[in-house]
DNA sequence: TCTGGGGTCCTAGGACCC
DNA sequence: TCTGGGGTCCTAGGACCC
């Protein structure tokens, strides 16, 4: 008799090889970083009356974000509010991820402060996952002066819980036997995905914890969150979230808005304002290189109550004349709901977004305004006052490159010699 | 005690086409 | 003439994240 010999690869270890990275209180630590002063005090950083981050001591106070400022100072009276100080977050985020891509080649980024790394390959030589997230810490303290945060686990959606419930300054593993004992009492809250209006969704159904979640089967939940929530969640409690990172992600909308504050505001206020975002906005558009299909116009008023109005195009277009005229004729449409309900904010983002490959030259309305357009003899001096001039300017902008095909080389040129305002300047100067 | 600015994804109804 | 089902796009709204 011989024996029957079965030679199988064993199925790879299931292993916690997945880090998610996220900095501290980013903005308020980089504050603390660069004023010595601010070390060990509550930091908060606030731009237009709202904080935007608060140090750890700040958040002991009970400050969180988004919090109107003048809340935040009754809450902690010795409180130091900074303004922001965006080129320098840029740059710290710079440096962070540069370590990240030196530690390994799978850097999936979530924001500017925080993104999952693969080191599965890594194995041997570099150590393990918690010795090279160990190291990692220590790089980002010493090089770029910041806290980071690290959770170790064997998929992405449980690193992140991890980091979460590491925070601050900490390091957690979730090794795959402990992901239950881990999981399981957290409240519903804490799962990344879950915001308020599902976590009181599910609690007016008694559901507080992972647990109780854990103990029901899919189509409950699917019933109870729609289909893709509820597979999502049932996925997520019982820890078969994917184990890869989704690397090469494109961006898929550009957008800016702009509070108003209290009303009421004039309609050419309202239009100049929508006006400013579209030329910004159109202007990052060029920049990536890329044509909008979609304008989606967004509007929040006085009851917080919020619309949006989007148009799509017949073809994907960079032109900021075009793109303003569907936003603006989208504005028109929601006048009835703005005069009935009173405006707060303004936005519009572009969507349906496709690679520029056509030779697409377009200059903003501050560079039309600078270089000349309005109409005006001799140009140079122009300056937009008010909205009659900016539509003039849009206008001069068809006008004067309808059907020419310039060069983007030619266009530069032509920005580099504008010295014009920005149109946000120029409507508000 | 009111709420900034940048995004992502999902749902649902209606239009339209095959 | 009446009828079914599926796919895709557009539009609007909502939830969520940092």
């Amino acid at each position: 008799m011989c024996e029957r010999v079965f030679v199988s690869i064993p199925s790879a270890e299931p292993r916690a090889s997945i880090l998610h990275a996220d900095l501290d209180s980013f903005y308020a630590s980089v504050a603390q970083r660069d004023d010595p002063a601010l070390r060990g005090r509550p930091v908060a950083v606030g731009g237009g009356g709202v904080i935007l981050a608060a140090s750890y001591e700040a958040k002991r106070a009970g400050i969180s974000t988004p919090m109107p400022g003048h809340r935040a100072r009754a809450l902690c009276p010795g409180l130091v509010i900074v303004r922001p100080d965006f080129p320098t977050y840029t740059a710290a985020s710079r440096a962070v991820f540069a370590i990240f891509r030196e530690t390994t080649p799978l850097v999936q980024g979530v924001s500017v402060d925080e993104a999952f790394l693969d080191v599965g390959g890594l194995g041997r030589i570099d150590g393990s996952p918690v010795d090279i997230a160990a190291r990692l810490r220590r790089r980002v303290a010493h090089e770029v002066g910041l806290p980071i945060t690290v959770g170790v686990a064997r998929t992405p959606f449980l690193a992140k819980t991890a980091s979460q419930a590491a925070k601050p300054d900490g390091l957690l593993e979730v090794p795959p036997d402990g992901e239950r004992a881990f999981l399981h009492p957290l409240p519903l809250r804490r799962l990344w995905g879950v915001g308020e209006a599902t976590a009181g969704r599910l609690g007016s159904f008694g559901l507080e914890t992972v647990g109780d979640l854990a103990a029901l089967p899919e189509d409950v939940l699917v019933g109870l969150l729609g289909r893709a929530g509820g597979r999502h969640l049932y996925a997520v409690v019982h820890g078969r979230t994917s184990t890869t990172l989704s690397l090469g992600h494109r961006r898929s909308s550009i957008g800016a808005q702009r509070a108003l504050g209290r009303g009421p505001h004039r309609p050419e206020h309202v239009h100049a304002a929508l006006l400013g975002l579209v030329d910004r906005v159109t202007r990052r558009l060029r920049e990536a290189e890329q044509l909008a299909g979609t304008v989606v116009l967004r509007l929040r008023f006085d009851d917080y109550t919020a619309v949006t109005r989007s148009h799509s195009l017949a073809h994907p277009t960079a032109s900021t004349a075009r793109l303003a005229d569907t936003a603006v004729s989208l504005l028109r449409q929601a006048r009835p709901l703005v005069r009935a309900r009173g405006i707060t904010l303004v936005g519009v983002a572009l969507g349906g977004l496709v690679a520029d490959r056509v030779e697409q030259p377009e200059l903003s309305f501050a560079e039309v305004a600078a270089g000349g357009g309005a109409g005006r003899a001799g140009g140079g001096a122009a300056r937009v006052r008010d909205t009659r001039e900016l539509d003039a300017a849009v206008d001069a902008l068809g006008h004067r490159y309808g059907g020419h095909a310039l060069t983007r080389a030619s266009l530069l040129r032509d920005r580099d010699a504008l010295a014009g305002p920005s149109l946000d300047e120029a409507v508000e100067g």
